[in-house]
DNA sequence: GATGAATGAGTTTTCATTCAT
DNA sequence: AATGAATGAAAACTCATTCAT
């Protein structure tokens, strides 16, 4: 009560509503299909107030791209360096990745679903975070070489996208499927397969 | 010439003008920021002429995605047969995928990021597409486990999403990375990495 | 009939009837207080089609100006052609002046009120008109002092202010006036009282 | 200091400031495009402290039409009365109208501009004003008959609009000649004009 | 008195779709 | 079949005004 009254946490109360109700208007119904008027109603608050706190109505999935790119990059950081060896800090990578999006359904939908219009528009955010992504993949892979556990010659730009393309759409075939499973139950055999790969060991 | 005077091939003709023009300017703009009259420009027919062939806006995102997956996946069916063994059948599927979308840019890009929203509205021309593939996928999988090339513990599921994914963000990497390089010289590393797989053979 | 029904004067017809609703409409409440459906709908036209013949709002008024501009100022040539001598050139055109308002009260106003706006907004459009003005100005005054009955040591550049306000005022005053009197009436007054001026002959 | 600590001195100079601010932001961008929070930040108040002062947006320009022409107008008639005969008091006239205007660039911005608004909405203010001039120059153009210098047969509620006119044409020329001249600089000529004319003395 | 966050009515503008020709 | 002018519903956004603090 009292804290939520201070003027600071009020603002940053409003605003986070707003942002909360939008991510669940736009992952139930696409960005462009969404009303600021709906995303006004399910967060309470007048349609003007919106325009208090963003710019316009795309500046609400630019402030959606950078928070939880960010929250989630670092959570992801942190999670890497929980581990010591090379392959369990890319097992924790992998995990976490699914673990942030099977907690967040809304946000994983959006995120799916409008990212690929904001890599079109060249969005710089959105490049930003692909480097910071492939930095930590190749810190990792590098790592590896190094432990003896991962190849040598590994094309580490290709591995980055196969493992990015892959946990995609592994995050995107859950979401499609009513919720029969737990994403994260596929966290280790995707984990392994990246490792042994398909072919027979001989 | 004479043929393209009886009315069904001049009807299959605009129809063809058409899709053409919107996919260019949908890849372009992206489906909600182009305008029917837009697509009417580059086809060189009135706006109204749009709905003797479609019947809205949506329609004809609709029929190019029915077009082009069965043209693309018929090629992907022809491409597996001229291989006998599976890695071949592999390798050629994934080379075939990167040749289509490398020499039609403006239809890789609207594949890519419209893709995503109609699987959101579970569209089912997308489901039916995806099954295929992972039909297609999994014959040559079995395959392989036969011919002792491929493990015979692969999650099969899990492998198609991994290979869909993988080649899904390679497609998207090469389409914004200002065409530096040619796509399908991604064909052999990436079959390689899916076969091989990241770890150190011990 | 027939003639309205070829597509140019058609064009013509839907384009000059929203003009002249805008005008209408604007004389009443102001360019600022009337709103785009207003217009519309006193041009029995749908919102939209104002857009067809329009870039926006403020394109209408654009047009008014321009069209309004030359049409007024072209007979206002003419009708200093018709006479010989300076002093009949300079009445002619105070009463045609006077005349023209007189007859379109809607432009009148639109015109007296909105001009002053644009003219802060350094219209390009209204600067030609007045440096238009101005010459036709100049060329009687300087013909009246040939044939001496205007003095040679008149600056024309203030007169040409002078006459310009005071037919603007004699117009804004019998615009408010409630319609008592004929505007002409005031054309021979007007123009003897700038010949003469006040002062008592002496 | 300290009588500007007083409730009513304080209360007087936020009105004070606020209309001051006003003017500034009319000025600069005309007072519909002007927004109430642009004038509050002008005057350093915030949005709702305008409403402790001013009924609404359109009072703010109410208040200063009230002010400034009550204002202006008591200093025309001091400046009239300081002067004996009727030339030097219509000489004083015109040239402290021109001084008053020069002095303050914003005021005549609003004034010229905003005026003929207000004057359609048959504003009541617009009007005392009108007939509080027209008396002033009524008077002074009696005497000036009675003295011999002014022709008894003028038109005296003509030659006021003349005069109004000429006067307002000559200021807005000046707002927008960027400057070149002082205003105050026309007042001799002018006057000249109005009581010469422009006719050769014959 | 003073504040400024919140409101929501009201405006401009766009654009998919229709239909008379 | 083809046209493209016309439609009008719908959306984003603004801003004067209010009111709890």
């Amino acid at each position: 009560m009292s804290e939520n009254n201070n003027p600071d946490s009020r603002k940053n109360s409003k605003y986070q509503q707003i942002l909360q109700a939008a991510i669940k208007i736009f992952a139930r119904q696409g960005y462009y299909k969404s009303t600021v008027s709906q995303v006004a109603r399910e967060a309470g608050v007048a349609d003007g107030t919106i325009y208090l706190y963003f710019k316009n109505k795309d500046d609400i999935l630019d402030h959606f791209f950078s928070y939880k790119t960010r929250e989630v990059f670092s959570c992801f950081q942190q999670e890497v360096r929980r581990a010591d060896n090379a392959l369990d800090k890319l097992r924790n990578l992998i995990r976490r990745h699914l673990l942030e999006f099977e907690n967040d359904r809304d946000m994983a939908v959006v995120y799916q679903v409008e990212t690929r219009m904001r890599r079109r528009l060249s969005d710089i955010k959105i490049k930003e975070m692909s480097d910071m992504y492939f930095d930590l993949v190749s810190s990792i892979v590098r790592q590896g070489q190094q432990e003896g556990v991962i190849r040598p010659d590994l094309p580490i730009a290709l591995f980055k996208q196969v493992m990015i393309g892959a946990i995609d759409e592994v995050i995107t075939t859950w979401l499609y499927s009513s919720g029969k499973y737990r994403l994260t139950s596929m966290a280790d055999p995707l984990f392994e397969l990246l490792i042994r790969g398909v072919g027979e060991k001989n």
